[in-house]
RNA sequence: GGAGAGGUGGCCGAGCGGCUGAAGGCACUCGCCUGCUAAGCGAGUGAGCUGGGAGACCGGCUCCGAGGGUUCGAAUCCCUCCCUCUCCGCCA
């Protein structure tokens, strides 16, 4: 959510930034909206002053005995200001609804250094990193591969569940255990993040507050009838955790991480990635999010970005960072990197990652605030979250890079702790 | 799921519909006293939003789990919901 007094100061600007994500949005009815419930704030709260004065005046009286006549005449005044004070509380009630929900539809203003465009087409690569693999045979697809291996059954996934849903077996379950493992062990004893094992569904307010709803419902899977929702990832809960709290300034930056799986509708993807488990309703990934002062954000973004690349390295996939551009980005998020792995099958990097700094978008939708000293007025933190990584896809990753001509796929070395030593994967 | 109890300031805990932003205690701060510490004595100490002022400051509104309602006036009465605890049932 933007600040409406900025919104209300600097209304150009913001409606400039917010150009850059193509598709403008009219500020004008929000300006509206706010200036009509400033005025009734006004008109409400002066007459409730009085009115309380007033009351208790009445109060004084009848302990003091006065004559009926006196407190009546007092009485009959109080209750034109009471009738007054309702007749605008409605419509107060109301502007303020229309400002509420105005405010919560409007998309975070891009940060300056993330670079123009309107399209994936038009982000920009930052660096690379890794070899790509040479083959001297034709690479296969990791869904393919996965059915020769034994170790993926799309078929009895779709029969068990539906289209779009993942079924392990044997090395492929240890495979993704293993890799769920290795990044939590990395981010907590190397990198200094804080594990939690959350909720994996949650309320409408904290949807609210990162932002998935109220614009978003139809990509999220709903539970009891709306009461809870499937978390389409950890950033909802591990966000949520500080939800309308003011935090110790001298604790930030903080740093969480948690697994769990991803539940996304997937609404409007028909035809996209139907292979496979690149696209998939229910997938497992480690999420990494920060709640930092607003003055170091962006050196957090790029500390989280290098945490997360440090997975991909270490198990040495090849991959690119790009810097998305504003037409790109995601609804809550001012400045976004996207990790991408490169994809033998496809001849292609494909993102297994996104890193985002929200600024305080998502702190002032959940009302997260820190105290920077001792006296001082609490401010939103800004709030950050990247994939570190995405589990399915790493497998993906994994099965096409390292496969060999003999079908076996290689187990990169910092996985093999976790796989019993097992050091390859091999057809049956 | 059934029955009951309860949610008040940093914590504990009172609270007849007006004199309650909230008794009392603890904790904390400052001062006095004491060789030091403890004890004792005295004074002070909630939060958020918002307006004015350069500033030490001065005002307004909101907050007793949340949201509605009754009333001139609600922590106090009514309704709905949420959460916690106890017992029973069920259960990984």
């Amino acid at each position: 959510m933007l600040d409406i007094r900025r919104i209300r100061s600097e209304a150009e600007a913001v409606a400039r930034a917010l150009a850059r994500r193509g598709g403008g949005v009219d500020l004008a009815p929000l300006l509206a909206a706010d200036a009509r419930r400033r005025g009734l704030i006004q008109e409400v709260e002066s007459r409730v002053a009085d009115s309380r004065k007033r009351s208790k005046q009445i109060g004084e009286l009848k302990r003091k005995g006065a004559p009926e006549s006196e407190i009546e005449a007092f009485l009959a005044g109080n209750q034109r200001l009471a009738e007054e004070v309702k007749a605008r509380e409605g419509s107060l009630a109301e502007a303020e609804r229309a400002v509420e929900e105005m405010l919560l539809g409007i998309p975070n203003t891009p940060h300056e250094s993330t670079p123009d465009g309107r399209t994936s087409e038009e982000n920009v690569a930052v660096r690379t990193w890794g070899e790509r693999p040479a083959f001297g045979f034709a690479p296969k697809a990791h869904d393919e591969l996965g059915a020769a291996l034994g170790i993926l059954d799309m078929k009895r996934a779709a029969k068990i569940a539906g289209a779009r849903f993942a079924l392990y077996r044997g090395a492929g379950a240890l495979l993704e255990r293993a890799l769920i493992n290795f990044m939590l062990d990395l981010h907590t004893t190397e990198h200094g993040y804080t594990e939690w094992l959350p909720p994996f569904m949650v309320n409408r307010a904290a949807m609210t507050g990162t932002g998935q709803l109220p614009k978003f419902e139809q990509d999220l899977f709903r539970v009891d009838d709306g009461r809870y929702f499937l978390i389409p990832t950890a950033e909802v809960p591990l966000t949520n955790i500080h939800r309308e709290e003011v935090l110790d300034g001298a604790e930030l930056p903080l740093k969480y991480a948690a697994y769990t799986p991803c539940f996304r509708s997937e609404a409007g993807s028909y035809g996209q990635d139907t292979r496979g488990i690149i696209r998939v309703h229910q997938f497992n990934k480690v999420e990494l999010v920060k709640f930092a002062r607003p003055e170091t954000s962006y050196a957090e973004l790029e500390s989280l970005t290098r945490d997360a690349e440090a997975v991909l390295q270490r198990l040495g996939l090849p991959y690119r960072v790009s810097a998305l551009c504003a037409g790109d980005l995601g609804f809550a998020s001012a400045k976004t990197y996207d990790l991408e792995v490169w994809l033998p099958s496809q001849e292609a990097y494909r993102e297994i990652s996104s890193c985002s700094n929200f600024g305080d978008f998502q702190a002032r939708r959940a009302q997260i605030r820190f105290r920077p000293g001792p006296g001082a007025k609490p401010e939103f933190v800004h709030t950050l979250n990247g994939s570190g990584l995405a589990v399915g896809r790493t497998v993906v990753a994994i099965l096409e890079n390292f496969q060999r001509e003999d079908g076996s796929v290689a187990i990169p070395g910092a996985l093999r702790p976790y796989m019993r030593g097992l050091e390859a994967i091999r057809p049956r």
